[in-house]
DNA sequence: TTTTAAGCGAGACGGTACGTCGTGTCTTCAT
DNA sequence: ATGAAGACACGACGTACCGTCTCGCTTAAAA
């Protein structure tokens, strides 16, 4: 692939220098051929470096992945905060649907499912990636309920999961395709629900069993 | 675990007979050490069989994990077909949630990640599993649709990866804990939204910013 | 050094063929550098065999080394059997002197320097070699016993430290060369002592078999 | 063991004090766990030393040992000079056998076989100990020669390798035990030689110091 | 007495070997 | 014919040393 990048000195390096030449063999393997191939003995050659060395710096090939995935990542991208949740939710989940789309998806799928067995990877990418999102998605939330668009009592953790989790429940188990305007869909059902909207309509609902108590559910709470 | 199973004979076994103690060799050594010691190796000596029969009739070790998953999990539950959509949607989910908080969730998240990396697994889960489950999950919803408890213009599937999906998130990147209670909140949230009833419509509720209602309408529940 | 054997193959290879590959390659290396050289993963590349399967037919690497000595090792040259013994012995000697001198003669002692530390290396060079060699020796000593050239009370098998020992002190310890008439000094010494002779009464010896010779090849070179 | 002796201090300490906390550990390391474990790596953690300053001083691990192991030992015994070669002999070679025989004797096998792949080793080992010992048994000989009860055309050096290169034949192939009597035997034999005495002319021996008994022992036996 | 530099400690890095485990392929044998 | 038994090549893992090199710092020797 690369340049085998025989290095000719066999003293030390500076650690920095190592590490780095240590992420971009991997990611260009990771980005190339996937996590499977991102292995110690595979990243050492192609990156010119000592097994051993990647084995003191990283307790598994996976953490490596991952550090390599980020140190070649775009930063978070901030929350957009105008005065429209909808919008902005829309907008960044958007964004989101884009990214794992993309190349990048395979990747980011690829990662997750290593994740499982790998706990240091899992930690690695709770850590510089699911967390912090989470915490960004969760303050916009915040941001939206004082400003009276979400309600007092809703568990803004959950409403995480059910946009960002549904999109990598589509890239995980990919019965249903990820499309663009899947953020669309996941914002407004989330927003304003999926039950019908009552309008002066909704008394006709009256009297239906079965919907009394959905009906209930949503208005019959006086 | 198990005795070893010596096999005294050499010649050949009826199909049947070796498929069988393959898939309960697999799936003991699944259930107790996760999906990463399930290899042909493995299973071949638990189960006193030669690998080269496992590589004949299974791709990869995963699909044979699958397989052998299946053949000792429970059948799919059907769905409860009350009028309620909330409450069956609830009842099915809370089931979910409990089965991937009882020992079986390790498993399955075993499962899913080495399908990120093994077609043969992730198209033998999506068979056995995923993809009927979203049909029995899709159907219901069709037919609280077809009550009118669900809006025309929603995309079931979308409502899907909304309740299940953020399961699955919690499952696969647990940042968050997998609560029973996880399940309602879910369901309350897709079905009415967490947006706060509002608007000129709203003058059912008080002319109250909207948020009273829900809180209230939430709150009344109990 | 040789060609590196690429096999196209995968598949199973007879045992033997396998076998005779690793001990050529074995020996080479042995011959050429010396034991330190013979590691599996030397073989096994040089060789072009798998590592894997040199751990399963030799438990060291220093097995391995000895069995290809010996793979390539003359049989053991049996005993002249004249009835002058101390002919024979020295006959015996001086081609083994002769061949610790000779290239061989540092392969010998890095076994023996490897058996120090490596158990499997020593139990095979006693069961190939030394043992035999020894027993060879004892009956050769036992066969003069009985023609009266030896003394009824003396421990044969020290007579061999004494004379095969020797050499092996001068190979592993080389303070003092060793040179071709070392097996004569040696074998004349500890059959007729270094205590001086009576001097005149030698001739006490006259019309003894054998030991004429013995003491003609002493006194009567001046 | 002993404890990891750490040392706060980063600068730099008196050579002598390095040098003699070097030995102490690998010496530690030698007697306990035999040559092999003697490493740079083992003897710098133990003895809170640095790598680096090893390599130094020694330019091989087993140098450090053969050093280490001497600055452990007690001095070479002086041979005892009485006028009976054979008891002189027969006293020096019973200690050597002795020691041979308890704990000293595997970690001396351990460094005659490491000396075979490190000439650094080997020459240590030369020049300590194997050079001296031999002048110093030489010597004796000599003594002995110039009383008259070694013959004047015996090469001093043979009957080293006869005597003391036996017991090392034993330790270091041990197809036979190291026993106490090995001694007797092997100064016995040297000194009258394993011939049967026959004959009148045994009759001249009587007179002779130290043969006298020698002889006794022998033949007074049955 | 002050300065200087010798040399130790800490530790990183490339490299070689070990022993183990799993895979995919192949062959031979028994039923 | 097919399953079993099992051998082989291959690739990866994790560990252990080695030899080399770069720092930072202390202390012993030089000024």
């Amino acid at each position: 692939m690369t340049d085998p990048a025989p290095r000719p000195g066999r003293g030390r390096r500076p650690a920095a220098e190592v590490r780095t030449a240590a992420l971009a063999a991997a990611a260009e393997v990771l980005l190339s051929e996937g996590i499977r191939a991102v292995t110690f003995e595979r990243v050492a050659t192609t990156g010119g470096l000592s097994r051993t060395t990647l084995h003191k710096w990283w307790p598994t090939p996976g953490a490596l992945a991952v550090e390599a995935y980020f140190a070649r990542a775009e930063p978070l991208l901030d929350f957009p905060d105008t005065a429209d949740v909808e919008a902005d939710l829309t907008t960044q989940l958007t964004a989101f649907v884009v990214l794992l789309t993309g190349p990048t998806g395979p990747v980011v799928a690829g990662l997750l499912g290593a994740a499982q067995s790998d706990p240091a990877l899992a930690a690695a990418w709770s850590e510089h990636y699911s967390r912090p999102r989470r915490d960004l998605a969760v303050r916009a939330l915040r941001r939206a309920r004082s400003r009276g668009q979400v309600a007092e009592d809703v568990d803004l953790a959950v409403v995480v999961d059910q946009l960002w989790g549904a999109c990598y429940h589509r890239l995980l188990i990919p019965d249903e395709p990820l499309t663009p305007d899947l953020a669309r869909h996941l914002v407004r059902n989330v927003l304003h629900g999926i039950a019908p909207r009552s309008g002066p309509g909704a008394g006709v609902r009256d009297g239906l069993t079965g919907l009394v108590t959905a009906a209930r559910g949503r208005f019959g709470r006086r």
